[in-house]
DNA sequence: CACCAGGCAAGTA
DNA sequence: TACTTGCATGGT
């Protein structure tokens, strides 16, 4: 039966639907192979840069931070405050964000002697109440390095996730982080490469086709919106 | 010009 | 517990 159909008919059954949702967004957009960094740790400072900020703006903090060779935990940990600040500046919230990388690398250190493969070595669950006790990581920048830094199967919610669920009818406006996220998590296989890619179709879905202002025309999942749905 | 962007924490009642 | 506010740049 063909995913749109089923989506359609039954979009308040995450059973059917997330699976189908998913297959007419990877038969529309095929494999983006996502996260756009190069290593796990400029993922975790796009994680933190790119907090209620347009990536746009992210990309030309970290291009900063990779001219002045700066883009490593122990060269943020040697840094002052100030100087971090002024570098990631087009970020946006850059003396909030500053202060948050800098959070980071305390406890990269404290915790895990500032080895990256040692704090990933740590059991998922564990990790994950680890980085939500650091000020400035909060539900969706702990996923979202645990999922694209850690390669570790948990799903991300962002706005874009809920914005186009809500659109379809999935899911109620008022649903919190952890009911979006159970939904993904009690209904699809716990695989981080499924995981990777599904969150990566929504949030290229939502750039293109569904910002605040829906520009819903052109979308894959446009023929899916049934008549009278909100959007 | 106004509005928006891949959140989060701290303050108030 | 349930709201509200501050944080800030750059693109449309």
């Amino acid at each position: 039966m063909d995913p749109g159909a089923v989506l359609l008919s039954r979009p308040d059954n995450p059973e059917v639907a997330l699976p189908a949702l998913y297959e007419r967004l990877h038969a529309y957009w095929g494999n983006l192979g996502w996260w756009p960094a190069e290593s796990p740790f400029e993922v975790i400072v796009g994680a933190i840069l790119t907090q209620n900020t347009a990536w746009q703006n992210v990309e030309k903090a970290v291009t900063a931070l990779k001219r002045e060779a700066v883009l490593s935990p122990a060269r943020i940990r040697d840094l002052s405050e100030d100087r971090l600040a002024e570098w990631i500046r087009p970020a946006g919230y850059y003396r909030l964000k500053a202060r948050r990388l800098k959070a980071f690398i305390r406890f990269l250190y404290e915790r895990y002697a500032g080895n990256l493969d040692r704090m990933f070595a740590q059991p998922t669950e564990r990790l994950r109440e680890a980085l939500l006790s650091v000020n400035g990581i909060g539900p969706e920048t702990a996923d979202s390095i645990l999922l694209y830094a850690g390669e570790k199967p948990v799903f991300v919610v962002d706005a874009y996730t809920k914005r186009i669920l809500c659109r379809h009818g999935m899911i109620p406006e008022d649903a919190d982080y952890p009911t979006l996220q159970g939904l993904f998590m009690r209904y699809l296989p716990a695989e981080a490469p499924l995981f990777n890619q599904y969150h990566a179709l929504l949030v290229h879905t939502g750039k293109t086709f569904c910002r605040k202002k829906p520009l819903c025309a052109g979308c894959p999942l446009e023929p899916l919106v049934g008549p009278g749905e909100a959007r």
